[in-house]
DNA sequence: CGCGGTTCTTAGCTAAAGTCAATGGATTGA
DNA sequence: TCAATCCATTGACTTTAGCTAAGAACCGCG
């Protein structure tokens, strides 16, 4: 697959072309909700805060209580719960995902989970005071936001259904067809959490699949 | 259980006693999240369009595009997906829930799902158009609503990690510590599918845990 | 009251996932 | 570079859930 640019600006070095800086992601999330002006894109762009994480980094743990909100400009973090000693894999987030602050902005609970950093990663950290700025500079942000989550919402109980109505085997082809970069970046035993099962039966659906 | 009741109103009729209207339950839902005035009580209650439907009646079918957003006053929806011809329950809504209009608001997709009522139900069915008059009213609705929103999104995320992470067997405890009610309400058939088994299998689940 | 349908349970069998243990390959770090 | 660790795979066995079928209990309705 080769990438179509056509008259890429010259002066932009060679391994920048067809790519795009990290914090664009953030811009391209918001503009499926609304179209942006320029003063706006600088506006959010100046006021967020972007922080490196290095691989195995932990971002949020069981008991902490944060309303920090995660946006992942490069990377992918995995959320996961921690029962009999086990790491349990609830989620993936990758590239242009936000990481939603759960339980944590209305209700200031306790975190029942962890964030850790699956590999060297970049994010966007948005605190309540961040958000608050921002809506007060453009208030109808208030509503692109509010739409969003329910965007984010739609999509988690979709992903649920989805889970709940599917075997285990087909929830891996489901994972092989909608998520594929994942099977590269995150090791098996990771997976076979997120898809519920032990890496045992994993691997074995993989032999199972395979001679087909 | 005998109901504490100090001092009850002496002209409150004897059967409304200890109960509430149903309309009162949209009200408390939005008191989680704001201190409500009597004015915005009333526009509340003014603005709401209650119906009633019959246990069976359909809500919304497969292939549908709707942007209604129901709350429950009074009953029992069900959401559940056809697949291979099987009903795969996948939530159960009652009293004081809000039924959120998932992927159908923003992107007007057609439903992928299936609302139905298991009992007689009342219901608030909100427009958005309904929306748009409450938010110009009080402007900050709009808000209360975000929070809300993201409430519930957190309440999504949780149920979806709950329902990764244990088995059959604990889903079941779950279900008779959370949410006891639905075992009187709901036909076994469709808590199985619930917790994403057969009826059979629920029926020996249930046997295992009688002899304990 | 009894009939017919629905729902729940039981049983026997199959298929799949969990568990335990061992192996071998890859990765990492000293 | 080598050793230690981690991880994916495999095998044998157990446990659990799915499937089919049949019977029992429980409706609602005439």
């Amino acid at each position: 697959m080769s990438e179509i640019s056509l008259h890429p600006p010259k002066s932009v070095p060679a391994k920048a072309r067809g790519s795009k800086p990290p914090e664009q992601e953030i811009i391209d999330y918001i503009s499926k909700f609304i179209a942006l002006s320029d003063t706006e894109i600088r506006a959010i762009l100046e006021n967020i805060n972007i922080r490196n994480f290095k691989k195995g980094a932990v971002l949020l743990r069981e008991g902490q209580v944060s309303s920090l909100c995660y946006f992942i400009l490069k990377g992918c973090v995995r959320q996961y719960y921690l029962k009999d000693g086990e790491e349990k894999t609830t989620n993936f987030y990758t590239e242009g995902q936000p990481v939603p602050p759960y339980e944590g902005t209305f209700k200031k609970k306790p975190s029942k989970f962890y964030l850790a950093c699956v590999e060297d990663t970049m994010l966007s950290v948005g605190t309540p005071a961040d958000e608050a700025k921002l809506f007060a500079m453009f208030p109808h942000f208030e509503a692109v936001t509010r739409v969003a989550v329910e965007d984010e919402l739609g999509k988690s109980q979709e992903n649920m259904a989805s889970f709940m109505i599917n075997s285990p085997e087909e929830r891996y082809q489901n994972l092989l067809e909608t998520r594929p970069d994942l099977l590269d970046r995150v090791p098996q035993y990771q997976l076979a959490s997120y898809l519920g099962i032990t890496p045992e039966s994993l691997s074995r659906i993989r032999k199972r699949i395979m001679r087909k």
